[in-house]
Parts: C-alpha cells; sequence; structure tokens
RNA sequence: GUGGGUGUAGCUCAGCUGGUAGAGCGCCGCGUUGUGGUCGCGGAUGCCGCGGGUUCAAGUCCCGUCACUCACCCCA
C-alpha cells in the first residue's frame, strides 16, 4: 500500500487518459472561443458570503457541501462550488459591465463540492462553463444552449439528450410556487421530502422514486403559468433553437439545484453514465448579479461536467484523443550520433515538428522497441557510417520502409510529411 | 449523510469445503554483426488493503477500520 493516496473523490488523469481529458475539455471549449467568447480566469476560493448571496443559502451546494475554510486573517473562504458567481463577481469588480454588453466570457477549472463520491461524481470537479451576461434576447439563450450542444456533436457523442424548460421570474414564480406548494401539502410524503417542499417545492417535481411521480401527476407546473413576458420569452428560445439547429425535449419538471436560475433552464444528460447522468446544464439568471453588488444585468450560462464527459465519451466508445502524440522520435547509435541527434532534435522543434529520442545506453534494438512504443509514424536512425556520409535514415514504422536523407535536407523532408499527412 | 458490494503482482482476475500464492496481459532480457511490431525462450515484482480475533495452521472464518465501488441523496 502506498503512503499517500490523493484525496477522497478526487479524479487524476495521467497519461495515456490524460489527453484524453484535454481534448475533451478543448472540444468543450471550442465552439465559445470561436464564438467569440474570452478566456477569465478566476480564484479558486473566494468569500464565503459570495456562494451563500449568490449560489443561495437553501440549496444543497451551499448548505452542506462547501469546502469552507478560515485563513489567516480570519476571514471565510470557500473553495468554489459552481462558476457562475464568481463571474459575476469579477465581472462586476473589474467593471467589465460598463463596457461593451453583452459580455461574454469562457472559463475551465476545477470546482469542489465535499459529496458522497461515486462514478462520475467528484469533490473535485472539472467544468467548462460559459456566461454572457447583459441581454436577455432570447436568441443570446439559444446561443449558448447552441454552444453547448455543438461542443457535445464535437466529440462525436450521440446518446445524449437536451432538457429545456423555463422557470419563470420573478413575475410569476412567486405565484406559481404558492400554488405547488398547497398541491404538495395535500400529498403522503415522507418527512425529508416535506422538508424539501418547504425549503425549495420545486425541487419535489423531479424525484425520482415511482411513488412520489405517481402522486405528481397532476401537479401544476411552472410552464403553465408563465407570466406573459416569459411566456414569449421562452417561445422565442424554442424559435431561435430550432433555427439554430438543435434538438431538445420539453422538460417542465425540469429543476436546477442553484437558486438564481430563472426563466431559460436547461440539461443536458447522457444515458450510458448510469445515476450521474448529467452532463451539462445552465440556465438564464436575472437577479443574480443585483445579489452580489451589481448592476440588475441579467445574463445565462452553462456549465459543462468535463469529467462526465469524458466518461461519456468512453462510454460511447469515441476515440477522442486519437492523434499520436510525437512526429518523428530519434535513434542514435553511438556517442558521436548523440551529439547530431541534440542538434537535429533542436532544429526539429523550432520547425514545430513534435521529437523525442531515445535516451540513455539502450542500444539500437532496445531504443527501436522505445521508438515503436512512442507512437511516432517516422523513426531517425542515425550511427557512425550516417555521421560519416552526413545523411541519416528515416524510417516509417507503418511501411517498415526505409531511406537515407542527407542530413542538410531532413528537417524540411520531415516537415513536408507531416503537413502532407495532417491535411 | 444512509444502505449494498468489493479489496490477491503495474493491470484484469483465479485461488474448491482453512495447510506458508497462480494465470493472462504488461514490463525487462535473450534469439550473435546497426533496426520496432509477430513468434519462441528466460526473468523480476506480492507485508493476499490495514488492525485485531478464532485455530496447531488464515488469502481463505469472525470483528473492526480504511479505500474503492454501486444506489439513495445531490448534481457537472
Amino acid at each position: 500500500m502506498v503512503e499517500f493516496q490523493a484525496p477522497k473523490g478526487v479524479p487524476e488523469y495521467y497519461p495515456p487518459r490524460s489527453s484524453a481529458f484535454l481534448s475533451v475539455r478543448d472540444a468543450l471549449a471550442y465552439p465559445a472561443r470561436h464564438a467569440g467568447y474570452e478566456y477569465i480566469e478566476l480564484p479558486v476560493f473566494e468569500d464565503t458570503a459570495l456562494f451563500v448571496r449568490g449560489v443561495g443559502e437553501s440549496t444543497d451546494v451551499v448548505s452542506k457541501e462547501m469546502y469552507t475554510f478560515t485563513d489567516r486573517g480570519d476571514r471565510s473562504l470557500s473553495l468554489r462550488p459552481e462558476g457562475t458567481a464568481g463571474v459575476m463577481r469579477s465581472i462586476v469588480e473589474n467593471r467589465l459591465d460598463k463596457g461593451p454588453l453583452p459580455v461574454k466570457l469562457w472559463y475551465a477549472g476545477p470546482f469542489f463540492r465535499a459529496e458522497r463520491p461515486q462514478h462520475g461524481r467528484y469533490r473535485q470537479l472539472q467544468q467548462v462553463g460559459i456566461e454572457a451576461v447583459g441581454g436577455d434576447d432570447p436568441a443570446l439563450d439559444a446561443e449558448v444552449i447552441a454552444l453547448a450542444d455543438e461542443g457535445y456533436r464535437r466529440l462525436g457523442l450521440q446518446k445524449y439528450r437536451l432538457d429545456l424548460t423555463s422557470l419563470g421570474c420573478a413575475q410569476c414564480r412567486p405565484a406559481y410556487r404558492a400554488l405547488l406548494t398547497s398541491f404538495l401539502v395535500g400529498l403522503e410524503l415522507d418527512e425529508p421530502t416535506r422538508a424539501r417542499a418547504h425549503v425549495n417545492p420545486l425541487r419535489v417535481l423531479d424525484d425520482k422514486r415511482t411513488e412520489v411521480i405517481d402522486q405528481l401527476v397532476g401537479a401544476p407546473l411552472m410552464v403553465d403559468h408563465l407570466c406573459e413576458a416569459c411566456g414569449e420569452h421562452y417561445n422565442s428560445v424554442r424559435s431561435f433553437l430550432a433555427d439554430a439547429g438543435v434538438r431538445w425535449t420539453e422538460a417542465p419538471r425540469l429543476v436546477r439545484g442553484l437558486d438564481y436560475y430563472t426563466r431559460t433552464t436547461f440539461e443536458f444528460t447522457h444515458e450510458l453514465l448510469g445515476a450521474q447522468s448529467g452532463i451539462g446544464g445552465g440556465g438564464r439568471y436575472d437577479g443574480l448579479m443585483e445579489s452580489v453588488g451589481g448592476g440588475s444585468l441579467s445574463g445565462i450560462g452553462f456549465g459543462l461536467g468535463t469529467d462526465r464527459t469524458l466518461l461519456a465519451c468512453e462510454a460511447e466508445g469515441l476515440d477522442v484523443a486519437s492523434r499520436p502524440r510525437l512526429d518523428v522520435f530519434v535513434v542514435p547509435i553511438g556517442n558521436l550520433a548523440r551529439h547530431v541527434s541534440v542538434g537535429l532534435l533542436a532544429e526539429l522543434r523550432a520547425a514545430g515538428v513534435r521529437v523525442d529520442m531515445a535516451y540513455g545506453e539502450r542500444g539500437l534494438k532496445g531504443s527501436m522497441k522505445a521508438a515503436d512504443k512512442s507512437g511516432a509514424p517516422l523513426v531517425v536512425i542515425i550511427g557512425d557510417d550516417e555521421v560519416a556520409a552526413q545523411v541519416v535514415q528515416v524510417k516509417d514504422m507503418q511501411q517498415g520502409t526505409q531511406q537515407s536523407i542527407s542530413r542538410q535536407m531532413v528537417v524540411d523532408e520531415i516537415r513536408r510529411s507531416i503537413v502532407e499527412e495532417t491535411q
């Protein structure tokens, strides 16, 4: 048994899977980056009060899942459980909301929740997120959702679904909430569920137990009680989504665990992931910025789970990191050749070629084995004969063919063959 | 936080009713002169998760503990 282990529930990504993790993260961020969203790097911990006020005191995330600690200045800080509140804080603090609107940002990194770990649920989770702040144009909602969808599509994912609904606003939700509450009090519910209904009646709607679901058949739904403005907004969002070519499922019982969501709300789930099926989600938040001390700008955003998306790719058998890690592997024979090789390595790297060489005295056979395992399609072999003749041997590992190329020409030759291959 | 399952070589796992550890894969080496993958041969590696108990004897039974895992809950 090893002396030290990574903290409970914290996933690590090491080779070879780490390259797949990077590919997933990049694929999820790509659509937003190419839609003009700019990068924002945020603190991993913030003032605890930011999350309490922003995310909501009654949420499970804040009430029992935060890693909270006191620093040496006696300040209460918490590892961020989600990204949106921090983005809002930064926008307000750095006056980004005084510039052109909407402010469009993307971020990626770790978030922390002190939950019981299980497949796809981690205490340190990785997310890629975007926020579009300072606009309530329903086309913006559609854009955000479409960018998430495109990320999953880029990876080749197929067995996922987009659930969509509207949670109304400060105008219409309170009345609906009262209606739902009066409906719920008439049901046969156990104590924890009653408590939940008291804290947030909406949350009872997505209960998974059949005995609860059966009782919810006639429950009033938010989408049937939207005010005129929210109803119109939601219709427009759906219309723009259709224009964007995104397919969704109406999910009138969709509820999210964070209090700030209003109007458009969505979640992506993958069918092969078991209990932790949510691979991404998000929605509109109209009052969030005000609640953290900013102006009354509304926004919309999403958080996509990098860990779970990777699991989803693996569940679908997708090879998300098929590109070899190297273009060339150099095999020197003898000390003289090692000097030539080091020089060649520098030139190749400067030319943008991804290259490694056989270090250590392994002998030609061992070096060739290492070359094979490196996955590089080309191997450059240099021995005394080659040094004397000022050439190198370039071997195509797949074909098994080999040709002698002059030392002078070899960098250009290799670069050319790589360009051809990537076309 | 609440339940269930599992913990044996780097990995996947076998080890029947208790008698001092095995396979496949991987790794390293060899198959003579400067060439990988296939094949053949050889080799290294285990406090059998940890602690206690029962027993002449425990990987094997009992208790505890830790870790992992699945579900609830929650969510990415």
